[in-house]
DNA sequence: AGCACGCCGACT
DNA sequence: GTCGGCGTGCTC
């Protein structure tokens, strides 16, 4: 049960009505009376009666009228009130998502009483006669408290050199007082001014461009574009600290990997104080207390993950966006968002000015800055002498490795090479486990998921079948289940860990790391490996995807893309865009500050767009094709696209209920109803999901469409749920 | 999202 | 007989 602190006066149902909205999944605000006298503001959270229970609420807007048949309102709770920016933001959120104004407005809703209220924290200080029996390690107590000073019992202990107990005995003997502590702070104030760093001139010119953004106090985005380590962080870091000398708070959203303490330290460095972190990590009594400072303001810059967005800013001046074509900034469960979009609205409320940075930006980004909406700033130059690694592609057709091998000749030679200068060489394999396809030998039966349309990827080292797709894991047999041949299996195709033994058979003494998401050991051991490898306690490198961002690896110089194609065939719209992203992430890691690295990529595709583009550094010939193929295609940020979701515990019910809404499209000009495919997309938790794209021409009201054909469309049995995902990009 | 109400099968 | 499973619908 929620605290209700502010309790609302007992009285007649007054002459006010209160809008509330109920972080239920109800797409409308309820109606409550307010009783006379009671001091309700919008923007106020509440305790309501709703059916036979109570729940908080948020008053959405407070109006005259009698109100007589209707419930009162219970309370108000002493938590900081929603503001206008942020039910404006919902408001619009609710509506552009299709998702209930209950649901949406739970995203910025920090439900209270989860908390334990703020605990009182004691210091002790001298104030007494020394005691009679004086040990040494009163005495070192005792001088290490001289001065008056306040000390935490932690703090003093630990100066002191003894245990809490001496401490403790102090107290009771009245050498030492307690006394209660102010609460800590929550963050420190971040200083503008603290350690400027040094920009190149380009840098400069791009950091006045957004100082002048920021002193503007008004809605502009600008689109920071530099390739890795041309210092993209050092440039709107002084955005956040024009912010600062303007008195407002910065926000920095950033995939929630990227929070690293490397960065904090960065932002540290620059400041002389970490911002305040806010992501899923973080517990709930400090989020509690990060929640009331930042609407205090009294916390000046959050860097956060995607739900930082619904923090109650009270003087937001900048938004930063960092990797801005990050997948990691769209939402899936629940309300269906996407941060980078919603970040914008919100600044564009707010009047703050916006600032994208990435070393890759999206197709729909790109599009935005050439049409004019978006300012573009381009940092050509790798910072600190650094130079981009050469790039050279592989032609799998011509040098093969040998059979059942999967690292070419030319490729080895370079890592011998590397090896010899003492060096690392990073191996990228965008594939987990051992082999992505098992087979036999005597009757070519495939192992496929029972659920999805995926293959079934072998784990050796677990000794398992696995599908990535919906987690579905059985027991790798020794013989055929189809035709019963013993030991006719075959693993086709590598993963990271067949990758490692034909390296180990390649180099027997060199040091090898694999490194992957599903790896043993979780985050800690990944840690511990990551920090072996910064130390130099590797020479070759195995990584999934997971090595292509955040980390610094600054031993090496080789990097070799096994397979550059892997992820080409996806069927994706975007499947191309991705992989020049990702290929571009991965190579950037090769180079030293003395000099430069290089990269190789294995492709059986040498022509392909994405290799040209790699090879030649000219992304944005590159990105013209893409947008092209894109705008013939009618898909974003051309046309608009959305996505229904059916999902249901059973298969063929999901199935036949697509099919049912497909054929209820009745789509007018200009929308397209495409699907569903034969296979369900995937099995998430249990339920199988199958999806419609509804695709509509330029100016049409997609969301307008959306709502009449949901009104129109009948209910589904419960155990069958229809989700809609309206986001312009991310729909696969 | 909760929570109550209601309609069906297996038990002390 | 009734306890309780979940499917359905409502909440100002």
């Amino acid at each position: 049960m929620p605290s209700e602190n502010g309790a609302v006066n007992e009285g007649r149902a007054g002459s006010r009505i209160a809008d509330i909205v109920v972080p239920v999944a109800l797409d409308k605000a309820y109606s409550y009376a307010v009783p006379a006298g009671a001091a309700l503001a919008e923007g106020d959270v509440v305790v309501v009666p709703l059916g036979p229970r109570e729940t908080v609420g948020v008053v959405w807007a407070l109006r005259e009228g009698a109100g007589a048949n209707l419930k009162s309102v219970l309370g108000r709770v002493d938590v900081p009130p929603m503001g206008e920016d942020l039910r404006r933001l919902i408001d619009w959120i609710a509506w552009y998502t299709l998702a209930p104004l209950g649901l949406a407005m739970r995203l910025a809703l920090r439900i209270p009483g989860e908390d334990r209220a703020e605990q009182v924290r004691v210091g002790v200080r001298l104030a007494g006669e020394p005691p009679e029996r004086l040990t040494a390690a009163r005495l070192r107590v005792i001088a290490a408290a001289e001065g008056g000073l306040v000390y935490t019992k932690g703090d003093l202990a630990e100066r002191a050199g003894v245990s809490l107990a001496v401490i403790n005995g102090l107290v009771d003997t009245g050498t030492l007082e307690a006394v209660a502590l102010p609460p800590e702070p929550v963050a420190g104030l971040p200083d503008p001014e603290h350690a400027p760093a040094a920009l190149s001139p380009d840098q400069e010119r791009a950091a006045a461009v957004l100082r002048a953004a920021v002193a503007e106090r008004s809605f502009s985005v600008t689109l920071v574009e530099g390739v890795t380590g041309s210092g993209k962080t050092e440039v709107y870091f002084e955005a956040v600290a024009e912010a600062l000398r303007q008195g407002r708070q910065a926000l920095i959203l950033m995939p929630e990997i990227a929070l690293t303490a490397q960065f904090l330290g960065r932002f540290a460095a620059r400041f002389g104080t970490a911002p305040a972190e806010w992501h899923s990590g973080i517990s709930s009594r400090r989020r509690e207390r990060l929640h009331r400072a930042v609407a205090s303001g009294e916390v000046k810059v959050v860097a956060g993950a995607r739900s930082a967005l619904f923090l109650p800013f009270s003087d937001l001046g900048l938004v930063v966006v960092d990797e801005e074509h990050e997948q990691a900034y769209k939402q899936e469960e629940g309300a269906l968002y996407h941060a980078r979009d919603m970040a914008i609205v919100r600044a564009r409320i707010d009047k703050a000015p916006v600032v994208l940075a990435s070393a890759t930006p999206s197709v729909e980004t790109r599009v935005n800055a050439a049409r004019g909406r978006y300012r573009h700033l381009v940092l050509p130059e790798r910072f600190g002498g650094r130079t981009l690694p050469t790039m050279r592609a592989i032609d799998m057709r011509k040098k093969a490795p040998e059979r059942g091998r999967w690292l070419s000749p030319p490729l080895l030679a370079a890592m011998r090479e590397t090896r010899a200068a003492g060096e690392q060489s990073l191996l990228f394999l965008n594939r987990r486990g051992y082999a992505p396809l098992t087979l036999c030998r005597s009757c070519g039966h495939r192992f496929q998921c029972p659920n999805c349309s995926a293959w079934l990827v072998e784990h050796r080292f677990r000794r398992a079948l696995v599908c990535h797709h919906c987690g579905h894991v059985e027991r790798r047999p020794d013989n055929c289940p189809e035709c019963g041949t013993v030991d006719a299996l075959a693993a086709c195709g590598p993963g990271v860990e067949r990758l490692a033994e034909e390296v180990v058979e390649h180099f027997p003494d060199a040091r090898v790391i694999t490194l992957s998401s599903d790896f043993p050991g979780g985050i800690e051991r990944l840690r511990r490996e990551l920090e072996a490898i910064a130390a130099g306690e590797a020479d070759i490198i195995i990584g999934t995807q997971l090595v292509a961002k955040g980390h610094n690896f600054p031993q090496l110089t080789l990097v070799g893309v096994v397979d550059a194609d892997v992820g080409l065939a996806s069927g994706d719209p975007r499947a191309s865009e991705r992989t020049f992203q990702l290929l571009q992430q991965v190579t950037g890691r090769a180079g030293r500050g003395d000099r430069p690295g290089r990269a190789l990529l294995q492709t059986y595709q040498p022509d392909h767009p994405v290799m040209r583009a790699l090879l030649s550094g000219d992304a944005a010939a590159f990105y013209a094709e893409e947008e092209a193929v894109r705008e013939a295609a009618g898909l974003p940020p051309f046309g608009r696209l959305a996505a229904i979701i059916v999902s249901a515990p059973d298969r063929g019910e999901a199935e036949a209920h697509a099919r049912a809404l497909a054929r209820s499209a009745e789509a007018p000009e200009g929308i397209d109803v495409l699907g569903p495919a034969e296979a369900p997309l995937a099995l998430i938790r249990g339920r199988y999901r199958f999806r419609l794209l509804v695709r509509a021409a330029r100016d049409s009201d997609l969301q307008g469409y959306l709502r009449a054909w949901i009104a129109r469309t009948p209910k589904p049995p419960q155990r069958i749920r229809v989700t809609v995902d309206v986001d312009p990009m991310s729909f696969m």
